[in-house]
DNA sequence: TTGTACGCGTTATCAG
DNA sequence: CTGATAACGCGTACAA
């Protein structure tokens, strides 16, 4: 009434309204409101009653003005409708949660002025910290990462000793992924979805994993195995393994360098009449949510999305606080490596 | 240097200190901040370059404490992970982003409990609106969703008319994938995913879509093509399609209620030796992002997402604003269905 | 254990 | 066009 009825949230009912009310003064209320411990139960009582007949509740922009936090991070991704994405997203928000913290996702939509937007743009106020996970960003912007609220780095794009770093195992993770392939009675393991020429990058070091599993276990590297593919969707790997076989290339094994492309893959393969693991066995890299589903079911490699999640942001709500992150020497940063696992399913043979 | 680095927002530097290093005072500099144009080019200028040389940034905090507002929407969504919702997130972001507006996004994980305390939980300040997709709350619930900020409603839990509601056409929708697959040569429809018993939400009105279109087409209605399944992954789909082929049932063409359970379909279809669409014609649900890169290519339903994102977004704004939305009247509140569109692939075959 | 009074950094209302 | 000055609602020394 009265007003204009437009002012979104709070109808206008103060501390000193609930104050008024309770005949107490606008500490006591806040010192209830806060869980503060000295309060008598009787007063306690008396200001909660008070708060909930007038409908209180604290104004967050005051408070977070006084305090000098919003209790606000954001998190900077290239897409939201990527599973791996989705999923760290997921994560991030519910670790976030268990430690009083909001998220606020940002995608930047794969484009390099995006991200840097996130960095520098208007925007960028009220947030206490930013978790970043660029994609277009490489090793000469470095500099850019260097903003005014703490920062946590996530991905291989970028290698730098002036931010925290959580990274995954790319590398160990396509080694592990080949090794057991080769274990399993493998001898000809194709790769698809590698990006020629790039050296940082997910599918660098996955190949870069790869070629080290091979030379590791006296296998020769055949070019002929190699199957680039800039996208890593479903029909980028449907593609590359017809390709493959098409000019006479069968290997009895493939990593693919991400499930979409394993997918693909097993998908290509069951439409020649060929068995999957029996004729030629398939492993992914993520293990996204839908890796399950898929007949068979497949093989992958779980990069610990959860542990990084959890990482990052307990890294940053320290750095927040002004506490040092555990393990780390002042003036130092975090730089964690968080260990893959191989999960194992039906798209590869049993070790025996 | 010097202190700890902690503190997280501002280093400290305030209109103030720009207005006495500017020589003006601290209206002016707010003036040049938000971009008042009665300013002399003069002192805006000698304004800009205090601000840039003290590294000035507005404290949105105490603006937003002023303003009363935030500038922050949360969305309220089941699951990230899903597709469906992890693309209207990017969406409602992307259009919230031109209004001004960031985005906190809520997964409820499927609980009731997350759905009711993202109304009515601690965390509720500071916001100034919510667009709000329940999955678990049913119509019992309409009294939980009156709450202190504008919120806008999307989906087909709920039905009321005490808050703006942005819904989807599903009975149309599968009507019209039905009646399209009638219409290219197809006697005997299956459709999977039905959720026997229900009454409102996706399952139910998208089934009574199927039957509506049969019953226009004069086509009976035979149970034995109904397939039930309360989960809608890939491998749900193809297990409700190895069922009913291994009953013997052999239809020409399936609705599928999903995309997810439609990539199943197909699947198990294909597993057998038969052609999609040849054999038997495939169409899904919702347009999701990889229903063009299974092969063959889904043909599915698009709900129209984008509209959806769009009028939630903008209205929302609107009653944040304190407008009325376009086209209603004053106490009245807004229900639209947004229509949706049958996207043609591989899965169907031709009209002809 | 509770009350008083001030300041956080902006924006808004006036005069000038 | 610009300058004082009063809120905005809350936290917090400090005093009682």
């Amino acid at each position: 009434m009265g007003r204009t009825a437009a002012s979104g949230a709070e109808r206008g009912v103060t501390m000193r309204d609930v104050a008024k009310a309770a005949g107490v003064s606008i500490k006591t209320v806040s010192n209830v409101v806060n869980d503060y411990e000295f309060v008598s139960d009787a007063t306690r009582k008396r200001v909660s009653r008070a708060i909930d007949e007038l409908g209180y509740s604290v104004n967050v922009s005051a408070r977070n003005l006084r305090k000098g936090r919003s209790g606000i991070i954001a998190l900077v991704v290239p897409d939201l409708q990527m599973p791996y994405f989705a999923q760290l997203s997921s994560l991030v928000i519910t670790e976030a949660k268990k430690l009083g913290l909001r998220v606020i996702v940002e995608p930047t939509l794969y484009s390099r002025e995006g991200e840097l937007n996130a960095l520098h743009g208007t925007q960028t106020g009220m947030v206490d910290g930013i978790i970043y996970s660029p994609l277009e960003l490489g090793q000469d912007d470095v500099a850019e990462l260097d903003v005014e609220c703490p920062l946590v780095l996530i991905g291989e794009r970028i290698f730098t000793d002036r931010v925290d770093h959580i990274a995954t195992e790319n590398v160990e993770g396509a080694k592990r992924a080949t090794s057991y392939l080769l274990q399993t009675g493998c001898r000809r393991v194709a790769v698809v979805g590698v990006h020629p020429g790039e050296t940082v990058g997910s599918a660098a070091l996955r190949f870069q994993g790869y070629r080290e599993a091979l030379e590791e276990s006296g296998v020769e590297f055949d070019p002929a195995l190699v199957v680039p593919s800039v996208m890593w969707h479903r029909s980028d790997g449907e593609r590359a393994m017809n390709d493959l076989l098409d000019a006479g290339v069968v290997p009895d094994g493939v990593v693919a360098l991400n499930d979409m492309l394993a997918s693909g893959v097993m998908h290509a393969i069951q439409m020649r009449g060929m068995n999957v693991p029996d004729d030629i066995a398939v492993i992914g890299f993520d293990n996204s949510d839908d890796s399950q589903y898929l007949s068979p079911s497949l093989t992958s490699i779980a990069p610990g999305l959860e542990a990084v999640a959890r990482l990052s942001v307990r890294v940053l709500n320290d750095r927040i606080d002004g506490r040092l992150p555990l393990g780390v020497a002042d003036g130092a940063h975090v730089f964690r490596k968080v260990a893959s696992t191989l999960v194992v399913r039906e798209s590869t043979r049993p070790l025996n």
